[in-house]
DNA sequence: GTCTATAGCAAGATAGAC
DNA sequence: GTCTATCTTGCTATAGAC
């Protein structure tokens, strides 16, 4: 057997890219904490280096800047939320439900899913890379798309004549998103959050079937 | 009740220091635009002092260190939106209608007024000093204080019975703070906004008198 | 009060050995 | 792939002249 072949039992990433001995991952978890903990601006490479075993020069192997690790954090955060969300919603039944489901399913991932999900929410505003904003160009879109998925929810429900989906749609994720600021575990937990969430905008409902 | 005995203590400057020619307030401005445009620690100590027309060694005649105009800015910034809330309500009559006009002061100060309410809302999370949390610990009561106003608003609401006030605060507060991140001015005002979530809210009310 | 000058340090990123 | 070593740049903060 060809000596070059002989390590190919491996999955097909992209073409050409990480064959082996992939530490990406430890990476973008090391850098995940550190965003979260202390922003990204202020963390550092080397922090996060030193957090995934490896010097500061080495990880521009993987990532040839912090803002693309960055931009890797933001897609792997939507990732892991998305599917949370989405695996909720199927399992779920009803409008309400189904909204319920999203809710907990996020606030789980927020608030004790951890660090990606956190990055998420709170380092868009600011534009991460300062001059550059090649960077917030791409992570705007992802956001997006995601939040579409609770505006079908909202549209979903069977709502009294004249009340504005798309407030509701706002009111809702700034409820969820701003939770970050008050959460503390120990207390009532996401399911909890989300329930209490719910009974209050029940009443919105129009008559149902 | 009495009126104009709710507000923030004014400048408790100290006795001898500020006597004239004080540039103080430029700086602030500066400060509050930097941070919100880029961050606490992204925004340098020389971008804000040339924004107020000095060299950044001079500022530190004004404030012995960059946290210390974090804290500054924070101060200022809850004493605005504060005072508008405050004034606001004493202006507006029925639970709903103080809610609103609160609300509405809110959002305005938030999203049209500036600079100094963007950074006490968005600089809170992050500990903004690293390993110092000095600052940290000395900025969470000015928030709380003035989330209590709204505690208050929410407490007076004619609710039907099972409702949960707390999480309706929790909830009115993360609609507005939420409002920065998809707010675009050109589109519904502030005003327009507040009166949207009420609208949406009323209809937990239970029957009133 | 504001300046110039700079100390002292930490950051992101690169080069090349292994 | 990971290392060491280093380049370059920018930062906060200080010292002392004026």
């Amino acid at each position: 057997m060809p000596e070059a072949a002989r390590k190919l039992p491996e999955r097909p990433d992209t073409p050409e890219a990480p064959r082996r001995d992939n530490r990406r991952p430890q990476l973008l978890d090391a850098a995940a904490r550190f965003f979260r903990e202390q922003g990204y601006a202020a963390a550092s490479m080397r922090d996060i280096a030193a957090a995934a075993g490896m010097k500061a020069g080495s990880m521009y192997y993987y990532f040839p800047s912090k803002a693309d690790l960055l931009l890797a954090v933001h897609e792997e955060g939507i990732r892991r939320i998305s599917d949370a969300v989405v695996e909720a919603v199927d399992a779920a039944e009803g409008p309400w439900g189904r909204l319920q489901a999203a809710m907990t399913a996020h606030l789980n991932v927020l608030l004790d899913g951890g660090d990606y999900a956190c990055v998420v929410i709170r380092e868009l505003p600011t534009d991460p890379t300062g001059e550059e904003g090649a960077v917030r160009t791409r992570l705007v879109p992802l956001r997006d798309a995601y939040e579409a998925r609770f505006a079908d929810l909202v549209d979903a429900l069977p709502l009294a004549p004249g009340a504005s989906r798309r407030y509701l749609r706002l009111m809702v994720l700034g409820a969820l998103n701003w939770s970050q600021t008050w959460y503390r575990s120990g207390g009532d937990t996401p399911a909890d959050i989300a329930q209490s969430f719910v009974d209050l905008l029940r009443p919105l409902a129009a008559a149902e079937t």
